[in-house]
RNA sequence: GGCCCCUUCGACUAGCGGUUAGGUCACUACCCUUUCAAGGUAGCGGCACGAGUUCGAAUCUCGUAGGGGUCACCA
């Protein structure tokens, strides 16, 4: 029997992590073994649901390179893959449960029940549905629904014992079937629940391997008792853990606490495979301990007994690692040029001069944990008229005299290279008889507008005469302007700005960008 | 609170009766060095606790504690 797994993400907001954590081993565990990956759409909730979410999610796999083989917009024998487009199926099983008696219309209004839960906890009960709807008669349930009395159809769930299920991890586990209400399985709008779409949804399709978030854990045998009336074989469950805050208790992964959302780490410049390689690492670890490793890779070991049940934090730092891992060893040189480059053409630059794109990513991607990052410092390369920040202009006006002094120095040397840029550099610094840094440090700043940055010999190498000596005058040019470090009124509205733009930076949150799309 | 699940360094994890408990990230120190990184070397740091089973427990059992999840006409 071929395997068959699914992702069923419900479209109400941001495309999640969490999504994309349980796609991937759904993804990984189809693949593994040859069978179908299928992504359904739960939007069943017509309250929260989000036109524009649907398309974001697709977006979203599309990127991660997670690809389904059946789903909205792809097709499949078993569709539609819309639960709003398969209502007549709900409402088929759940006639079908009713007449063989194992569920029944319930007609209390959502005033009755808030009275009842009121009533439930004056009396120190646990509130919670307590059944009362089958006292009704089947016929009289008929003959209200006929009416067109509103209604929702609520399971008959057992009143002892226990209901289990085996989970692929955690083994057998049993809750009392005292503590199962008579869920509802379809709303009075006629639309299922969870519990109703899933189970006759998973069947339907051929689901083998039910793959999804522990929170489902003890809704699981209300779905065994589904199947069981209808008849259906159970499906193999595994309750993947749950992705958690970075807080001291380690509680469920959400958006008020931590950031969430997919587009907003690919604004940021998290790598796809970066992204997915961390979830990986999520629960799941490779046989041989391997911890940088590819998608493929993932899929030839997947082996779902592998995954490990604590609760694992979703840490940033961490997946800021790995991102710059991917971008400093992992990425060719040429591939990361072909990443970067919508993210330049975002701020205006067109490449056309390829090798001074590589150069300049050589020695700038083991500097970079981000795309962003990296595009921040690919931009001083490209453009003509540098900014430079306050730390930079203090550094310029130290340095007038030594850049006057190179800017001459450069004009009449002929070879650009590697030993004759390093040799004039070395040669003025002796004999000026200062320490390498006073003068180092203002042409650096004169080259990149920045003091953080690459070796200075680096940077002329690569910038090469034309674009050294341009970026030298430059720099004389705005200290004989006048650098505000006689204007503390500026320095002081630079450093305020400076900040907002960090922590809007740190926030990440902004639309994606064409570029980014492409 | 009831029920269910979980518990190895700060974080992610390896381990599946016998290991000096290993690796990665983070952190610290040193080296390299014209800044910042990267890189190199070293270091810090852990089996929640208590009983049992066993010649021997991180590994098996039970209990305790802690944490999480769930108790909707949301998924």
């Amino acid at each position: 029997m071929p395997v068959v797994t699914r992702i069923a993400p419900s479209p109400t907001g941001d495309p999640h992590v969490g999504t994309a954590y349980v796609g991937l081993f759904n993804y990984a565990l189809a693949r593994r073994h040859g069978g179908r990956f299928v992504l359904r759409l739960e939007d069943t909730d017509r309250q929260r649901y989000q036109a524009e979410a649907e398309e974001r999610i697709l977006a979203m796999f599309d990127w991660l390179g997670l690809r389904p083989d059946e789903g909205p917009g792809i097709g499949g024998e078993h569709g539609p893959y819309r639960q709003s487009e398969r209502l007549a199926h709900y409402q088929a099983a759940a006639q079908r449960l009713i007449d063989d008696g194992h569920a029944y219309r319930a007609f209390e209004t959502p005033e009755e029940l808030e009275a009842m839960r009121l009533e439930q906890r004056r009396l120190g009960h646990d509130p919670g549905y307590d059944g009362r709807g089958r006292l009704v008669a089947p016929e009289e349930q008929a003959r209200r629904a006929a009416d067109g009395e509103p209604h929702v159809v609520r399971l008959r769930t057992p009143d002892a014992g226990d209901t289990g299920f085996t989970d692929l991890l955690r083994g057998e586990v049993r809750i009392p079937n005292a503590e199962i209400r008579d869920t509802v399985l379809l709303k009075s709008d006629g639309f299922p629940t969870y519990h109703l779409a899933v189970v006759v949804d998973d069947h339907s399709m051929g689901v083998t391997h039910v793959m999804r978030a522990e929170e489902w854990v003890t809704s699981t045998p209300i779905h065994v008792l589904l199947y069981r009336a209808l008849g259906w074989a159970l499906p193999t469950f595994v309750h993947l853990p749950l992705l958690r805050n970075p807080d001291a208790n380690k509680t469920k992964i959400s958006k008020r606490k931590m950031d969430t959302s997919v587009e907003s780490y690919r604004q940021q410049g998290i790598l796809p495979e970066a992204l997915l390689n961390f979830l990986g690492t999520m629960g799941w670890s490779m046989p041989d301990g391997r911890e940088v490793f590819s998608l493929d890779e993932l899929v030839a070991a997947f082996d779902p007994a592998r995954i490990s049940l604590g609760g694992p934090v979703f840490d940033l730092k961490r997946l800021r690692s790995l991102n710059a891992r991917y971008l400093r060893d992992v990425l060719s040189i040429e591939a990361l040029g072909e990443r970067v480059r919508p993210w330049l053409l975002e701020r205006g630059i067109t490449v056309d001069d390829e090798d001074y794109l590589l150069d300049a990513l050589d020695v700038l991607r083991p500097r970079a944990e981000t795309l962003l990052e990296l595009t921040d410092q690919l931009v001083p390369f490209f453009e003509s008229r540098l900014r430079y920040d306050v730390d930079a202009r203090r550094r310029l006006a130290a340095g007038q005299s030594y850049l006057e002094d190179l800017e001459r120095a450069f004009a009449a040397l002929e070879w650009f290279d590697d030993d004759d840029v390093d040799e004039l550099l070395r040669g003025y610094v002796q004999r000026q008889a200062v320490p390498m840094g006073k003068v180092m440090m203002p042409l650096r700043v004169a080259l990149t507008g920045t003091t953080q940055a690459p070796g200075v010999v680096d940077l002329v190498v690569i910038m090469g005469k034309e674009r050294t000596m341009e970026r030298i005058g430059q720099a004389l040019q705005a200290i004989s302007e006048g650098l505000p470090d006689d204007d503390p009124e500026r320095l002081k509205a630079e450093a305020e700005a400076a900040a907002k733009e960090a922590e809007r930076a740190k926030r990440g949150r902004r639309p994606l960008t064409a570029a980014e799309r492409g």
